[in-house]
DNA sequence: GACAAGCACGAACGGTCGTACTATTTTTGA
DNA sequence: TCAAAAATAGTACGACCGTTCGTGCTTGTC
C-alpha cells in the first residue's frame, strides 16, 4: 500500500464515522480535512469533487459492511441458524458506527436527490435485499422454510424489522429493543418455518 | 389569523417540502427566503434561529400528520378496519411530501445530535407509537385482537412494516411495494388476529 | 546526482451560511 | 385618522463552503 491510498483509507475511516454520526451531507471537506490532519486541498486532491468523495465512502462502507455482517454469515449453517447470525451481525454494524447505519439515513437523505451518491446507494440496497433473497432460498434447501416461500417478500420483511430495530435503538434508545427485536424475529420466521 | 401568522404558516408549508425533499438539515434561511419571496432577515424575523425553525417545521408536520393520518382512521370502525385505514393514510402522507415522510429522514438524521429538534422529533415518534399502541388496544376491545396482545410490540411490528414501504417507495422505486405491503400487512394481521 | 512522479501544502476565489443590527413599510386598533 | 405596533427590507459581519492554482517536499529510478 503506497502512502497515498494508505492516506485515502485513513480519510475513508474519519469519513464513514463522521457521516454515520452527522449523515453524509454535513461531511465537509474543511471539517473531514481538520480531522485527519490534513489540508483542505490535500484531502481534496484524493477525489476530485465532493460528490465523488461521499461515493467514496459509501463504497468503502459496502465493503466493511460485507466483511462484517454477510460474509460471516455465511460461514454459519444455512436455514435459520444462518438468519439469525446475519440480523446479530447487522445490529452488531449498526452499533459499530457511532450513528447508526450509513445505509439507512443517507438513503433517507438522497431518495430525491439524482445523482452518483444516490446510483451507489441503490445499487448497495439492492444488493443487501438480494443477500437477504438468497439467505431465504437457502433455507428453504435446507428445509427449514417452506418449499413456495417467497423470498423477495422475506427480503422486505426481515429488512422492515431491521429499520424498526435500528430506529428504535438510535433514536428513542428504548430499553425494550432487544425484546422487541427477538418478538418480531421469531413471528417471522414461525411463518415462515416448515414446522408450523 | 393576522398577516404574520399567515406568512408564517406559508414559510412552514414551504419549509416542510423543502424539508421533505433534501433533508431537514438542507432547509437554508436563504433558500427558503427565496422559495417564498421574502427577505433572508424578513424571514429570519419570525424565527429567532435556524434551530426554532426546524423545530417550528418538525411541529407543524406533526400537526397536518395528526389532520391527515390519526384523525381520519379514529372515525372508522375500531379494529382491524380502522388499522387498514391508519395504513392506509400514513402511506398517503409519505407520498403527499414530495421526498417522503420528513420524520423518517430526520430521526436518522439527528439521532446523535442532542438539541431541541431531536427533542421534538422524538415527542413525535414516540407520539406515534402510543397511537399505533392505543389502536392494537382499540382492536383487543373490538374482538379483532386476541386478549393477551402485547401492544407495544404490535406498535413496533407495524412501524417497521411502513418503514419497509417507505424505503422501497421512495428509494428503490419498487414496482411491487405494494404488494409486499398488503403481504406483510395480512400477515402481521393474522399473528395478532382472534381468528387463526 | 539529475529527474520525474506522487503527495501535501497555503493562499485565494466567489458564494452561501446563520445572525445582528438599523431602517422602512405595512397593518392594526382606538 | 393617526400613532403604535408588527412585519418586512436592507446591510453588514465573520465563518465556512467547494474548488483552483502554484509550490515545495519526498521518494524511487535511471
Amino acid at each position: 500500500m503506497t502512502k497515498g491510498e494508505d492516506t485515502k483509507s485513513t480519510i475513508l475511516e474519519t469519513g464513514l464515522d463522521m457521516a454515520s454520526r452527522l449523515g453524509l451531507e454535513c461531511v465537509t471537506i474543511g471539517s473531514l480535512a481538520k480531522a485527519t490532519h490534513l489540508s483542505k486541498s490535500g484531502l481534496f486532491a484524493h477525489f476530485q469533487s465532493k460528490e465523488n468523495l461521499q461515493v467514496c465512502i459509501i463504497n468503502h462502507a459496502a465493503e466493511i459492511f460485507w466483511e462484517n455482517v454477510v460474509a460471516p454469515s455465511l460461514k454459519v449453517q444455512a436455514g435459520i441458524p444462518r438468519i439469525k447470525a446475519l440480523v446479530k451481525n447487522w445490529v452488531r454494524w449498526g452499533s459499530t458506527l457511532t450513528g447508526g447505519c450509513i445505509f439507512v439515513s443517507a438513503s433517507s437523505d438522497f431518495s430525491d436527490r439524482p445523482g452518483n451518491v444516490r446510483d451507489a446507494l441503490i445499487r448497495q440496497q439492492e444488493f443487501w435485499l438480494d443477500c437477504l433473497s438468497r439467505i431465504a432460498k437457502s433455507a428453504i434447501k435446507a428445509g427449514d422454510f417452506r418449499e413456495d416461500t417467497d423470498c423477495g417478500q422475506f427480503a422486505f420483511d426481515l429488512y422492515s424489522l431491521l429499520l424498526g430495530v435500528h430506529l428504535y435503538y438510535k433514536l428513542l434508545r428504548d430499553r425494550e429493543t432487544g425484546m422487541r427485536q427477538r418478538s418480531a424475529l421469531d413471528r417471522l420466521l414461525k411463518d415462515y418455518s416448515t414446522t408450523a
